[in-house]
Parts: C-alpha cells; structure tokens; sequence
DNA sequence: AGCAGTATCTGCATCTGTGCAGATAAATTT
DNA sequence: AAATTTATCTGCACAGATGCAGATACTGCT
C-alpha cells in the first residue's frame, strides 16, 4: 500500500540509480577512450555477437558513411575487427576483438568489484531474485531504448540550418 | 553454491543489463537533444542539487572555459539557470529549472514504464528488496565512478601534447 | 585604499565527428 | 553479358566542443 509519498520516494530512488549507473557508464567509457557513439556501437556489436555495417549504421541511426569511420576508430583502437562475409562480399562484418573486451571488462571491474559488495550483503536466494531482476530488466530497458530511438528526437536543433535563409 | 559455469553466467547477465541500461541513457541523453558531457553535467547537477560553475568544471575535468560553454549550452536548452550567489559574488550556482527536469522525466519515462512491468511481476516483500537494493547500488556506482576517473584515462591519445616540449 | 588571490567569462585556434554525394565493388536480374 | 540494385568506402565541407590565454569582476588581507 505505497502512500504517494513512497511512490515519490521510488521515484528518487530509481532516477538517482539510473544516474548513478549512466554517470558510471561513461566515466567508464571515457577511461575506455570511446566517445558515445563508439561505446554506443560497441555496445550493439557486442551484444548482437557482430553486425553488418550496414546493420550498424541503422541502428546507430549514422549515415553509411559515418558508420564507415565509426568502425574504423574502433577498429584503430583495437576494439573490432572487419572480416568479410562469405556469403556476400560486398559486406563487411564487424565483431568484437577479445582482446578489446578484455579492456572494457577491466574498465567495468570497479562497477562490479562494488556491486558484488552490494550483493554480498544478501543472502543466497536474495542475490538469485536480483540476478532474476537482472535478466528480466536488460531486455526491458533494450525496449525502452527501441521506443525511445523510435520517438527519435531529431539529433539536436540543427537549425534546420536552411543553408542560404539569408 | 554457484559453479563456475553460474559465475560465468552471472558475469554476463550483468554485463548485459549494464549495457542495457547504458544504451537506454544514452538514447535518452539524445532524445533530450544532449551530448556526452551535457548529459554528464546535467546528472551531477540534479544529483548535487546545485553546483557552482569551478565545481562543475572540477567534477567533469573540463576547463573552466569549457564549462562555460557547457553551462551556456544547459542554459539555452533550459535544463539550468545560473543564479548568483549571495555569499560571493564572482560565483555562479547553477542549478535545475523544474521545468527541464520534467523533459528528462519524460525521457525516462519508457524506461520507467517498463520496468515497473517488470517489478509487477514481483511480490511487494520482493520489490521492497528490490528498491532496497537501488538505494545500496546506488552509491556503489557513484564510488565506482570515482574510482574509474581517478585512474583518470588521459582523455584520448591525445599525443601526450606536452605543450612545450619544443 | 591597495594588492594579491579567486571565479567566471571571452577570443582564438584546433580537432573531431558527421552528413552528403559520388566512387567502387559485388550480387542479382533480365 | 549487360543492366540494376545493394553495400561499403572516400573526398569535401561544416558544425560544434574544447583547450589555452588573457580579460573582467569580486573577495579578503594588510
């Protein structure tokens, strides 16, 4: 029976710790030397396994071309790789490099070196109903975020920069 | 009595709701017509309440002249308004307008939507735990972040530009 | 009052990400 | 085989964020 002033209070409680895990997020990306986009593209590739360019460059929402000079910054920062599709040469597939997970791990190891202090305060079958929110939330937020992209605010004013409106 | 193979597990379920949760701030920081470092700034600032400008610019490690800028851009956005503070006059406190607080609302507010679907799916003596759990990771994440950029990845390769090393 | 220290702002230069349009290469269709 | 369509890459140009150094406004100390 939350009484508003709980209601209110949940909703401090889950905007600070969505601004706690966002701020960690990219200080992390920051540390990793990726700017959003990368971290952003990344996050896909990695998630997905690997992606087409021109997969990437529809869900990041970039031109082709963008997404050309996205993969190779992270391809330069050993991130990923390109290895061509057998099945269609016209395609490049970009997948993660082991290597380059390894560092975002290390990059993550803060983040979870302090959660798992978190969660070892509760008991076992605690620690299984929040792993059990874990699942079920990732898949969860990847909606909120397709229905947000989809409102799809139109990247920053831009002025509608009518060139010559003298 | 988790096996490695449930560690394993666990390690990547984490992974994924932080990617997860990432990739949700990051398309909200958009959809708020947002950079990195505005987004950043902006979560300090509601974090903090209020912050001065010199703050700002220590907690984002960006130049004072920077933040500036970065504060003009808040500004115009109407995420913030500078006041003057009565204690001494050369400061600027910036703070939230209530106003562009709710914009961020409502940005989240698919976020917010589905994972209270989500936490439906508990009991109430399982989302108390829950929240319990978003009030302690909170602050863990916060120190996280801490720690990651004291470890201070110097931003970029930046070559090392040692200004006057002839 | 004068002086040193501090907080913020402005001009200038630079660097980087991105869009756009055309180029190239490969698959598919006729 | 020729034409069309698709996928990625490249040249060019622009916008915007940031650092740096100097300017300005204010405080506190002597």
């Amino acid at each position: 029976m939350a009484t508003p002033a709980d209601a209110a209070d949940e909703h401090v409680v889950f905007r600070q710790y969505l601004d706690a895990v966002g701020l960690q997020g990219l200080a992390g990306a920051e540390a990793a030397g990726l700017h959003t986009s990368e971290w952003y593209a990344l996050s896909l590739i990695t998630l997905e396994g690997s992606l087409t360019s021109g997969e990437l460059a529809s869900r990041t929402g970039l031109t082709t071309g963008a997404t050309t000079r996205l993969i190779d910054r992270l391809e330069r920062a050993g991130y990923v790789r390109r290895v061509a599709d057998p099945k269609d040469r016209r395609r490049v597939i970009v997948e993660p490099v082991p290597d380059g997970l390894g560092r975002i791990e290390e990059v993550l190891s803060p983040a979870r070196r302090h959660i798992a202090e978190v969660l070892a305060r509760y008991t076992p079958e605690q620690r299984a109903l929040l792993f059990d929110y874990f699942r079920q939330a990732a898949p969860a937020f990847r909606a909120a975020t397709e229905e947000i992209r989809k409102s799809a605010a139109p990247r920053r004013s831009r002025t509608t920069h009518a060139k010559g409106d003298s």
